[in-house]
DNA sequence: GCCAACGTTGGC
DNA sequence: GCCAACGTTGGC
């Protein structure tokens, strides 16, 4: 099985990439969306994560991480205390996953979004193309180049 | 703070 | 199963 990559997206202010690197690993709960909750189920352990800052300034990726648990059921589904509570979900049959990410890297620079949807050999990205969706597949050139624009300048 | 895009809900 | 209303995301 070849290693996949993804991009995650975070709110600096609830979650940085440098709470990320502080904690080493956490477990990515609190994705309440089922496309992003069945990219989160097709990904092994060792598969590399972009982290992207959204509702940041500016928005970009900010680093790397990997998946070092697959996924399992977020426990704040039943926490009727957490915002990320579901009363429609039975324990029996969970509705919603997680996974754990460790830390990897941090990039010397933000790779913003503005830079990205200029770049030609991103065009095709999903966080382009389907901004919204919090859990995205990347391609291996996408990983790659973006990898080599975090080096740039 | 605005609002476009788009996912979800629920009446019918 | 359609689709209008509504809620959320997230860039700007």
């Amino acid at each position: 099985m070849p290693r996949r990559y993804w991009l995650m997206k975070t709110e600096p202010d609830v979650y940085s990439i440098d709470d990320l690197e502080r904690d080493g690993v956490t477990c990515w709960e609190g994705v309440r969306n089922y496309q992003a909750r069945n990219n989160m189920m097709a990904m092994s352990v060792g598969d590399e994560v972009l982290i992207y800052h959204s509702n940041a300034k500016p928005p970009g990726v900010v680093g790397i991480a990997r998946v070092v648990r697959e996924a399992y059921p977020d426990h704040f589904q039943f926490d009727p205390g957490s915002r990320y509570f579901d009363p429609k979900s039975d324990p029996e049959n969970p509705r919603w996953y997680m996974v754990d990410v460790a830390f990897v890297k941090k990039f010397d620079r933000v790779v913003g979004l503005p830079e990205i949807k200029a770049d030609p050999e991103l065009a095709d990205i999903q966080l382009v193309r389907h901004g919204r969706l919090s859990v995205q597949e990347v391609k291996p050139a996408e990983f790659r180049r973006i990898k080599k624009l975090a080096r740039k300048k």
